[in-house]
DNA sequence: TATTATAGTGATCATTTGATCAATAAGAGA
DNA sequence: TCTCTTATTGATCAAATGATCACTATAATA
């Protein structure tokens, strides 16, 4: 482990203990160290898994199973009879810390025009925030390196069709502007909602990786970015529309 | 090579040949296929630095060295006669890519209240993704891994000081609020710059990382960023500092 | 042309690390 | 208490990979 890791530590991962309790039974060997404790296949994989999430979010992918297995308290070997390769384990830690926490209301928040918009963005950039800003989420996908390409392009099209198409819509209808069914969306509102997620994000970017930002909550910060987005996206939106 | 790399560098990675062209010279032992040139150490040193960069923007900084030494005409042995570790060529190429791109000129210009605020920030962000979004820079920004956390911290703390401050100051002047030196930028300013910056660095994202942005030139959509930017901010900036 | 400093190489070492497999033992059911 | 299924392990393999070193060949200089 380099300078760098030795002060990353330091700085960003939090003190956790990440090997999994062992829940002390009588034994019938009572001298052997290594004492067994069977699980059932589904426990084991899933503490597997949830440890595996753990230690990639800390060390990266590059992590090894050795070490993996000692934090877990299992043989490496162990492993490998419930996921084929490492790259299994890897594909189902992206599974669980990103597939799991799209909740499908958030699709109808988001298009339920009996509530101002920005309510509904006050609303649902609260509930994201909370389900995505921790260390696991943000550390996986800043880490995931070359194999997390694909995972980064699923995130981003999630965030395209399910977020940004809905709220050049809703900025449409606010503003009385012809609706997407007959003028599509163009690229440059498209642009204008990715700037504005792309700051929400980076909030998320600045706790986790630049390892200052100390606050837990971020609804102030939130509340203003979508003020300044709504306060200044309609006149833009205007302007593009007239051409 | 996994599937998921195949699919990457057939969207994202564009075809170069990474291996210097071999000058043909004159040999004295003709019939050798392996007939070394020689190179000054400075000439050499930046020919491995630069395909350095090249091949650990493509693949990561997992990348080998045996296969670096291959791109480049060389053997991999030669590598370790120039730098001591792997980890300091990954230091090198950081150092490369980043240190050198920032230009003090764009501070001055940020500071020049003889022309608008919106005319300054066109030109900034002009020139500045202009120097920055391209292939080498944006991913191994993304790919530098656990490894690229300081350099992260470094560029962020830079964009902090050299940029987002001067922002901050910039907005304030323009709406004759108070100067920094006695009401200091808060917190909340401050958000609303990180804000603003990342919206428009995720731009880069999306072209290096989603791979289907084909535009060469975002002229409009940072346009169009500083516009929202500069038509919401002030009415939040003023409401910030009235309390 | 001969000398010499040194750029450059091939072979090889040593460690890391993903993966395998025969052997072991926990624990449920008879 | 005995039996049997199978969860679990330690030993080990094989490949990948960073690093080393004695040797080779180039090109500047005398």
């Amino acid at each position: 482990m380099g300078p760098i890791l030795k002060l990353l530590s330091l700085r960003c991962v939090p003190k956790e203990i990440y090997s999994v309790p062992q829940t002390k039974q009588p034994m019938k060997n009572k001298n052997r160290k290594n004492a067994r404790i069977r699980l059932s296949r589904k426990e084991r994989e899933q503490q597997i898994i949830d440890g595996a999430v753990r230690y990639f979010a800390e060390v990266g992918f590059g992590g090894q199973t050795r070490e993996l297995a000692r934090r877990l308290g299992i043989s490496q070997s162990l492993l490998f009879r419930y996921f084929p390769t490492k790259d299994d384990i890897v594909k189902r830690v992206y599974e669980e810390v990103y597939l799991r926490r799209w909740r499908p209301e958030w699709e109808i928040l988001l298009s339920d025009r009996s509530r101002s918009l920005s309510d509904r963005l006050n609303q649902f950039y609260h509930e994201y925030t909370n389900a995505i800003f921790e260390f696991e989420w943000v550390r996986i996908l800043i880490f995931s390196g070359i194999k997390g390409v694909t995972l980064y392009q699923q995130y981003l099209k999630l965030i395209h069709d399910k977020v940004l198409d809905r709220i050049c819509t809703e900025l449409r209808a606010e503003q009385n502007l012809p609706d997407p069914k007959q003028t599509p969306i163009t690229e440059r509102e498209m642009d204008l909602a990715w700037n504005f997620h792309g700051g929400i994000f980076y909030i998320g970017i600045r706790k986790f990786i630049y390892g200052t930002e100390k606050r837990e909550n971020f609804k102030a910060a939130i509340k203003d970015s979508i003020a300044v987005f709504l306060a200044g996206a309609p006149s833009v939106f205007k302007s593009i529309l007239k051409k």
